[in-house]
RNA sequence: GGGCUAAUAGCUCAGUUGGUUAGAGCGCUGCCCUGAUAAGGCAGAGGUCGGAGGUUCAAAUCCCCCUUGGCCCA
């Protein structure tokens, strides 16, 4: 007898043994070994997607990266040469703020500097670790960190082939400004707080009226901020709604139907003497022209969809510089951006009347002028919620200041991107529709941010003439000091060390400057790792082949990083694009920390193993939403551990009891044409699988290959070959072609599986692999993807699903005779089967056929019996009946028959001769 | 409010160009086995295909509306 035996452990235990298998991988020096064994196969080009090197991994950073790891493991697997270089974005504000919380008050730039960088690297370093915990397989000694001298040199000359093309601009935006610290801020550095401020309702005489109106018009506007009426510089209907002109004693006035009410009411006017004289949508209005109340300027009226019926109006005083729908709307109508306040919130002599006045006192003195004006309706006080600063905890402003930007609007840029995004492979194909739209509609990208943590915009300004210079020669020169430095030179050292010598102001001819103090935004950082990473690894080459992140990148660094490629070099930076949807929980909805429905990886690697974790992304489909909850994860450990049994009683039967050896492949293999039919058959299935999940790989629909394996290994492997060849493997002789047979096919089905899963479950592959008889690489991901050799016999296909669908049949008739008590295990049956239609084949394999039945006889009848224990199949036309098996059980083989020599039945006699 | 996207058994997924009684694996329940044993085999139960309407001889599939999620904007 030979029965399975092996070291295999049936208990997984991957969260104690997955560890071990990780030092293993760093003692041979996997990725290296990888890297060697490929090198100058075909590349293919995968780039990474820094994620933010900030706190530990969520699920979702676990779910990219395994994803991502799948992806490359499979096409080096299948013999291209994969580099992977990790990286990681380190710049930025939340790690500014961070820091900054670490250093309480401190302002020296180069300290705070320090500080992030520190805070990055700590943090680059611990996300590292939790990925390489996943099992994953990269560069790790050598990731691109974007404050790194040599990415941010690289950055600045994708910048500098952008600025030469002439893209780069500079334009007054409103920004968040705290007029008591004198400084700018983020919206991440705003708080929601009561504020008491003045609610005013103002008319603009308008001086082309309405059509058909006659007499004095006014369009009513309703504002909390008087201060920035002198920035006004249009009133912003919108198209759809429907407006009307009501007259009151002598005048007439324009505001939004479902508002006049309210406006009538809080001007004081009666309403029984406010007569609606005629109706207009607001798209009939555009252009229109009103007068500014106090300022010699016209106050066109404008569309916009950010109107609303909420509060006011309907007529929304507009001042494109002080905020940030005003200016959008404002680009769109070309309205100038008026900005007559200073960085301490001062009016600047832009509004002269009122020169040197902080806006929070302007507010009564704009109220008392427009008063003066006889364009005041109404002035009280409420209280509403408005933006704070978080330090200061005062009111913030909305304030203009001359920003960098990346022209998109205007020009090639926009065009040139949709055009460049036909040639990309999207996956989903949705994912084009969804980046061209957003192209579409995108506005100028502002580059330029109020920081310190991040790259210099390396800019200058003229002391003399206070020019700004963007010059490429200089540039240039930037770039040369900072890959030998570091970008802590442009805090460092003098402007004069950054300009060609003799430097003059073009326009002026001065030799004096400061240097810019703006910083790039991230998005620009990562937004050139295309160019700065696939240029600087040796192994790597631009373009990429793939990009792999989550369907949030559309807006983020899918499109970022085709600006700069295709503004600095013509052509989109990615080949295909993948990308995937967001972790949500078992009901769909979204993790939060207050629903406290947060699953973490950890919790899931200590609990199942990083291998659940892998099988879990590799079994959803990551197209859309992808749940995660408890349940799903334990049927994940269900599922693996059917994986994990066939893989294990494979093992099992490669060795030999009776003489305590492994089966060899190299000298005990059967030859494929010379093995047993049955063997023959379940390696045309194994060859389907194979070519099936291969076709997966390459269609990136990673969750049909855990189906399909599944599938295999429940239905083609454990319940019908492995079950029928139990027998052989047990009884026949440790030699014998028969057994010899079996285990050369469960050798190359086990190696063809390992391979197939190692992509996914890579810990366990890994493991299972060093159980595996026999010479062969050191690591399965140093073996080469499977070559089946298999001669596809239409007509042993044809015969074994006809064999398999009569043991479907029979399994219910079997089940009959089990619950009538008539028979236990199968093999205490002898089956006679009525076939109405029978293939010529079938009486000459009656033997196979009781095999596959694993039933000690079977018989096929000639016709119908009139048995009524007999159970017919009508769709099949099929008819069995089952009876208890004649002679006696072998005690050896637990077949029945007519037992001789030894109490054995003759098969096992004649096999346990010597 | 807008763009993109989704919804099929308890779970993960199939379901071709509309065409028999909507499938698989897992889980569940029952039975069997005790030579894969914290395993293995067999059988069974489980679905108004998110909802309403429409086109058609025929709709999970095509059209329209709605509901509920998700991402990104406003």
């Amino acid at each position: 007898m030979n029965l399975p035996k092996t070291t295999f452990p049936m208990k997984a235990n991957l969260p104690q043994k997955e560890p071990e298998t990780l030092g293993f991988w760093d003692n041979i020096h996997l990725y290296e070994k990888v890297m060697s064994l490929r090198k100058g196969k075909e590349r293919f080009v995968f780039h990474d997607g820094p994620p933010y090197a900030n706190g530990h991994i969520h699920i979702g950073t676990a779910l990219n990266k395994v994803l991502k790891d799948i992806v490359v493991k499979y096409k080096s697997m299948k013999g291209f040469h994969v580099p992977y270089t990790p990286g990681w974005d380190t710049h930025g504000l939340p790690i500014e703020l961070k820091a900054m919380e670490q250093l309480k008050g401190e302002t020296d730039p180069l300290k705070i500097r320090t500080a992030c960088r520190e805070y990055a690297a700590k943090f680059q370093r611990i996300q590292q670790q939790e990925f390489v915990r996943l099992g994953t397989l990269a560069d790790y000694s050598n990731p691109y960190l974007t404050f790194d001298r040599n990415f941010e040199a690289r950055e600045l000359e994708v910048f500098l082939k952008m600025v030469e093309k002439g893209y780069v601009f500079r334009r007054l935006k409103p920004i968040y400004w705290c007029p008591r610290c004198v400084t700018a801020l983020a919206e991440a550095e705003i708080e929601y707080d009561d504020h008491k401020a003045p609610s005013i309702f103002v008319r603009f005489r308008m001086q082309t009226p309405p059509p058909g109106i006659k007499g004095p018009v006014y369009a009513v506007i309703w504002t909390t901020t008087p201060w920035t009426i002198p920035g006004n510089t249009a009133i912003c209907l919108h198209p759809d709604f429907d407006y009307a002109v009501f007259r009151h004693g002598d005048d007439a006035y324009l505001a939004a139907e479902s508002l006049i009410p309210s406006v009538a009411k809080a001007s004081g006017f009666d309403p029984l003497n406010c007569i609606i004289e005629k109706k207009f949508k607001g798209r009939e209005l555009e252009g229109l022209k009103a007068l500014h109340p106090f300022i010699e300027r016209e106050s066109p009226l404008i569309l916009g969809d950010h109107v609303t019926l909420d509060t006011g109006s309907g007529c929304v005083h507009t001042a494109p510089g002080h905020g940030i729908e005003d200016y959008q709307v404002g680009l769109k109508y070309s309205l100038p951006v008026l900005s007559p306040v200073d960085d301490r919130g001062r009016f600047t002599a832009e509004f002269e009347l009122m020169q040197g006045v902080h806006v929070e006192e302007a507010n009564a003195r704009i109220v008392e002028l427009l008063r003066d004006k006889g364009a005041l309706l109404q002035t009280e006080e409420i209280t509403h919620s408005y933006p704070h600063c978080w330090r200061c905890k005062k009111p913030v402003i909305f304030r203009s200041t001359p920003q960098w930007f990346i022209r998109v609007e205007d020009g090639s840029l926009r065009k040139n991107c949709l055009e460049a995004c036909d040639h990309v492979r999207w996956v989903p194909s949705f994912g084009h529709s969804r980046i061209t739209s957003m192209l579409r509609n995108r506005p100028d990208w502002c580059i330029s941010r109020q920081r310190v943590w991040g790259v210099p915009i390396p800019a200058f300004y003229c002391l003399q003439c206070q020019e700004a210079l963007l010059e490429p020669a200089v540039i240039s020169k930037v770039i040369e000091r900072v890959r030998k430095f570091g970008t802590d030179c442009w805090w460092t050292d003098d402007f004069s060390t950054f300009l060609p010598k003799e430097y003059r102001c073009p326009h002026c001819g001065s030799g004096d400057f400061r240097k810019e103090q703006d910083i790039f935004d991230v998005w620009f950082d990562s937004g050139t790792s295309h160019w700065v990473v696939l240029g600087l690894w040796p192994d790597l080459a631009w373009p990429a082949d793939l990009f792999l992140e989550g369907s949030d990148q559309h807006r983020g660094w899918f499109q970022t990083s085709l600006l700069t490629s295709v503004g600095a070099f013509d052509a989109a930076p990615y080949r295909t694009v993948l990308t995937h949807g967001f972790v949500v929980d078992g009901e769909g909805r979204k993790m939060s920390k207050s629903i406290g429905n947060v699953m973490a990886p950890e919790e899931v690697i200590s609990k199942y193993g990083a291998d659940i974790l892998r099988l879990w992304v590799a079994s959803s489909d990551y197209h859309d939403d992808i749940r995660i909850s408890k349940q799903i994860m334990s049927q994940n450990a269900d599922a693996y551990r059917k994986i994990r049994n066939t893989i294990r009683f494979l093992l099992a039967n490669l060795y030999d009891q009776s003489n305590d050896r492994f089966f060899d492949y190299g000298t005990n293999a059967v030859a494929f044409n010379a093995r047993v039919d049955l063997d023959r058959y379940i390696m045309l299935k194994m060859s389907d699988l194979l070519h099936d999940v291969e076709n997966c790989y390459e269609s990136y629909e990673f969750y049909r290959i855990l189906q399909k394996i599944n599938n295999f290994c429940a239905t083609d492997l454990s319940s019908f070959y492995l079950d029928i060849v139990k027998d052989r493997l047990y009884t026949s002789r440790t030699d014998s072609p028969l057994r010899r047979s079996a285990q050369t096919t469960i050798h190359e089905i086990l190696n063809t599986l390992l391979i197939l899963i190692a992509p996914v479950l890579s810990f366990t592959a890994e493991e299972a692999w060093s159980h595996l008889p026999g010479d062969k690489p050191e690591s399965v991901f140093l073996a080469d993807w499977p070559v089946v050799c298999v001669e596809n016999d239409e007509q042993l296909r044809e015969r074994f699903d006809f064999f398999a669908s009569i043991k479907a049949e029979a399994g219910k008739a079997l089940e009959e005779a089990r619950a009538g008590k008539l028979i236990g295990h199968s093999l205490d049956a002898s089956v006679e089967i009525f076939c109405a239609s029978p293939p010529d084949y079938l009486k000459e394999s009656l033997d196979t056929l009781r095999q596959v039945l694993i039933v000690s006889a079977v018989k096929i009848l000639d016709q119908a019996s009139d048995d009524s224990s007999a159970s017919w199949d009508e769709k099949k036309n099929f008819q069995f009946s089952v009876r208890k098996a004649s002679g006696s059980k072998c005690p050896r083989c637990w077949q029945y028959s007519e037992l001789q020599n030894q109490g054995l039945c003759a098969r096992c006699f004649r096999e346990t001769k010597v």
